[in-house]
DNA sequence: AATGGCCCTTGACTCAAGTCAAGAGAAGCG
DNA sequence: CGCTTCTCTTGACTTGAGTCAAGGGCCATT
């Protein structure tokens, strides 16, 4: 049995006659990673994108000493690396494989074919860009005008929300990835999550996280407060 | 006479046919603005984008304390606020107008009607927003992965690069707006730039720059050198 | 010419977060 | 099973950049 994402699954595509999706279909060509894999590399030129249909990249900025920057994590059903398709220039960042996985690649011509011939396809890409601008300035203002232990607190949020509020999760990467979104290294994050342990807002086993008191780490996210 | 941008001359329109360019007339709202208005504001529900027509707006986030991120700044013939438009949600932004001017506002769902019908306008679209994700891709490095100077290198061999690589020019906004484009204040800015000129790397009188040593700027914007 | 309001600069100080170094676990591999 | 390798944590130190405070210059308006 295949329990693989079919090209009807993909968010991107939906709403669209089965026509396009056989159209889609036979212009995508399934390509394997493992695990550390470099799927692109900022500057490469880009003839085409990809969908994610397991495991998950991750999008980065690297600076000349070697830090990282993740700007995206992506699971199935997620497209990326699409920046040079509608622009025509290099990619602007890079890609590697977090896991083991699979992609669909969608080479650039043929897609911009299937494009001009639907218009809800076009809308659909819209959305999907329109999106990652949005979440592009919630990084920018994190970065750029809040503390890292401000940070991590919407982060530890955000990943609750996603599983409907939960008080317990896990955070699914490892922690020197986490530092790596946050804009920080791992000693930092290590000292700000050992803070917030003895400062009884959240309890932690390996990276199981349990969230002890939510008010105080919604006010440390906002600003309003900050972590002693 | 009449010196402002006709609605054929805006690139996100270029190459409709008539009948197109007539459609976006007729549903188009021009919109005069003083400097300092608030054009639109953060969490407000975004019923349509706007295309500059004269003038000067930033876009920006704002810190609980009063410090600005600037995202962008946009002249003539450029659109903003076009995210709600594809993603249904409030603008993730501010923007202010920066001086006097005229913006013309485009109703989404008028707008929506159009790019059915017209795949180019899609393509342009899809386009501009590409272009966006590629700059907030170099704001979250500089932000994240550079210091203040190089930030400030980079940006002035970009307008550099904007003047045909001239070795003169202005910096066109106040220097506490640079600064709040570079993700810095005011007093930070000015220090690093007594410091350039000190270096002997450039050479300021008011907002006017003469770059005096490209090669070292470039050094620095790379993260190559540091500034001493 | 004088007033008030920005804009910009400079100095002294503070502090968040990075660097460097060491070591403990945990995980993967031959 | 033992070895390497990676991940994570903790401590001591350094530093880039922010805060606070003061003052000078410029412009617009009265």
């Amino acid at each position: 049995m295949n329990n693989d994402l079919q090209i009807g699954q993909i968010p991107l595509f939906e709403g669209l006659p089965q026509e396009n999706l056989d159209d889609l279909s036979s212009i995508s060509v399934k390509r394997d990673y493992k695990r550390g894999n470099i799927i692109f590399t900022e500057g490469e030129p880009g003839n085409g994108f990809y969908v994610m249909i397991s495991g998950q990249v991750k999008i980065f900025k690297l600076s000349p000493d070697g830090k990282e920057q993740i700007l995206h994590l992506f699971g199935p059903g997620e497209p990326f690396g699409e920046v040079p398709v509608f622009e025509g220039r290099p990619f602007p960042a890079h890609s590697v494989a977090m896991t083991d996985g699979t992609a669909l690649f969608f080479p650039r011509t043929a897609f911009i074919e299937l494009i001009k011939r639907n218009p809800s396809l076009a809308l659909n890409m819209l959305g999907v860009l329109s999106r990652r601008l949005r979440r592009f300035t919630v990084l920018v203002d994190n970065l750029s005008l809040k503390e890292v232990p401000a940070r991590l607190a919407s982060h530890l949020l955000y990943l609750s929300d996603l599983k409907g509020n939960s008080d317990q999760f896990e955070l699914e990467i490892p922690k020197n990835q986490l530092a790596g979104m946050l804009g920080t290294i791992p000693e930092t994050l290590s000292r700000i999550l050992g803070k917030m342990v003895k400062g009884g807002l959240i309890e932690m086993q390996g990276s199981l996280v349990r969230i002890a008191d939510r008010d105080v780490l919604k006010e440390l996210a906002s600003g309003l407060k900050r972590l002693t």
